[in-house]
DNA sequence: TTGTACGCGTTATCAT
DNA sequence: ATGATAACGCGTACAA
């Protein structure tokens, strides 16, 4: 068998084959260098001998480890899983070897999967949202480590991003709802700290609804943890404050507005007639719940997909666009409407 | 700055500090063994250099990588990305980084996957399921890669696994609804080719049955995709055969069970006074919905966990029990209770 | 405590 | 087309 029992190297091979470590390296990666008949030979040894060239070794030799990076807040998250799903598909095509780390929310956590990352020689990296550790951009652009940043697109950063305006989402829900005629809005949201896109959406809410001189009262915003049981105390606390109540509500994904919407059918809420409701990432069940949820749907494959193509075209020393808008879509259904004036008019009109 | 403007290496670190690269590394790797100014001083050089030990060049010389990974079906559902995350959390501890491959259900990727992940030098691995392509498991054991089978506990296979007899699971909620006084069945399932879990399933709800005398029709047993369309689509279809019909559904997971409730609803069948449904995995949803879903609850972390906690054992030498159980939960709730006798009096009996 | 020197497995360069 | 040889970056006997 081979040396000492252990995992066979091309030395091993060569010696099978009668030839040298470097016709096998060429067997391998160059194979019209080697005439037919010893590629074969060394092709069949190597298979017989079980032997995979060691990518540690092969990464010194190259000076290039094939290895790309992307962290993200939580693997359970379904939209962040599909972001990954998305650049490992578009990695692999590289022969790319894609690491995924999680910060948990925690830029602390995320700047140490970085330095772990770091020490892999990873090529490149992607990292959701741009709320990072001090010097933390600073130390890839000293490595000379292509980043992207996934799933927002602040224009008033510099940062190379993947995703959609936060802001202008959550406008956009906003004045869909005024436009249909409503003016007393809850928000239902995931929490602020360290997420720069829950922030801009919250911002997105207020500044769109200060074009129109309304504003979003604390007691009707709610923010904690993205969860069906979260939005539904949500909706229970919002309703058990004295009237008038909102008829809209905005939430910061579809798990809150599920949650939201069960507890309007508990509390004998009609929706859209009473309440409308609204989501973002248009989850599976969004469209299969009852009512279904008007929502903005976001292609997270794709942002995974459009991520991985940017920071692969700029390994390769092409130019490539900084900022790619991967627009959210918004979908209409049945948890929105014009607001039911018969019931307001039973609540006291506001101050 | 540091030779040819690339990344420092230890080199550059032992010349700046007036050390030998070999004091660098034991700066870093044993720092008892160095006296402590010169540990304060190398460390500092190292930081302001930005040095990060290389991991190739580490893993050559120690002879481990410190790589463990993992082949999953899909990131896409929340089941394996749970897994992933405990056994992320628990090879995190010992500073292993974990490698994921996704499958996508087809062995062949499956095996491509591994194949990658053996020339990155992967210590340790863990896959999902033992529908593996022929000779799968003797390569690992030829390389002397330990390796455990997640998300399933044959005892008729030797290999080493973490997680539950599906077979059982389904036997038990099969005997639950026998119990209740239920005779006639219905099943949604996931498809079952290279997929032993699910096959097992079905095995135990028509083992189950057969105990009974009973067997599952094939106009009632609908296999496909996991989603709720799917549900929704098989239940409609079992209910759009002449009666009688099933009054229990037995499906595969919650997502399918919740399509099939949803159904129902809409077909003004009451559950569980019409018909009584089961699902598996208790996903958040399960319990929120109306009415909850009675399921069956697998903590998918702790199979991740306790998958890593062996293989890192046995990467140990120490002696590790090969095949262990993590048991499913049944968690009764809203959706199954005894058949209404009213109801199937008004249906001609089965001849 | 510290330094010297070799090996880890591969690839690229330069001969032949 | 093939071979010899020198990197690649690090850890670790061994020597001092």
């Amino acid at each position: 068998m081979t040396r000492k029992d252990r995992r066979p190297r091309a030395q091993d091979v060569a010696a099978a084959a009668g030839v040298s470590t470097a016709t096998v390296s060429r067997a391998f990666n160059s194979p019209d260098q080697v005439s037919p008949e010893v590629r074969a030979r060394v092709l069949s040894v190597a298979a017989s001998l079980g032997w995979i060239p060691h990518a540690a070794g092969s990464a010194l030799a190259r000076r290039y480890t094939a290895i790309a990076g992307v962290v993200i807040p939580t693997l359970g998250q379904e939209i962040f899983a599909l972001q990954v799903a998305g650049m490992q598909a578009a990695f692999s095509e590289h022969d790319i070897t894609l690491l995924i780390g999680c910060s948990n929310y925690d830029p602390e956590q995320g700047a140490a999967q970085v330095k772990a990352m770091l020490a892999r020689g990873v090529e490149a990296l992607a990292i959701v949202g741009e709320n990072q550790e001090a010097g933390f951009f600073d130390m890839l652009d000293a490595r000379r480590v292509p980043y992207v940043v996934l799933y927002g697109l602040n224009p008033d950063t510099p940062h190379p991003s993947v995703g959609f305006d936060n802001h202008e989402a959550y406008t956009r829900i906003t004045h869909h709802l005024l436009g249909l005629g409503h003016d007393l809005f809850g928000a239902i949201l995931q929490p602020m700290v360290d997420n720069d896109r829950a922030t801009a959406r919250l911002a997105g809410v207020r500044d769109a609804l200060s074009e129109h001189g309304l504003g979003l009262k604390p007691l009707f915003t709610h923010i904690g943890p993205t969860t069906i049981e979260f939005g539904r105390a949500s909706l229970r606390a919002i309703f058990s404050s004295p009237p008038p109540h909102p008829t809209a509500i905005i939430c910061g994904n579809d798990t809150l507005a599920l949650g939201a919407l069960m507890e309007a059918k508990q509390l004998g809420l009609r929706v859209p007639d009473d309440l409308s409701v609204t989501g973002f990432d248009d989850i599976e069940l969004a469209a299969e719940f009852d009512p279904p949820l008007t929502t903005l749907r976001v292609d997270n494959i794709e942002i995974g997909r459009l991520a991985a193509a940017q920071l692969i075209a700029r390994l390769n020393g092409e130019e490539a666009p900084v900022k790619v808008a991967v627009e959210p879509v918004f979908v209409e259904r049945g948890t929105t409407a014009a607001p039911n004036r018969n019931r307001r008019r039973l609540d006291p009109p506001p101050r």
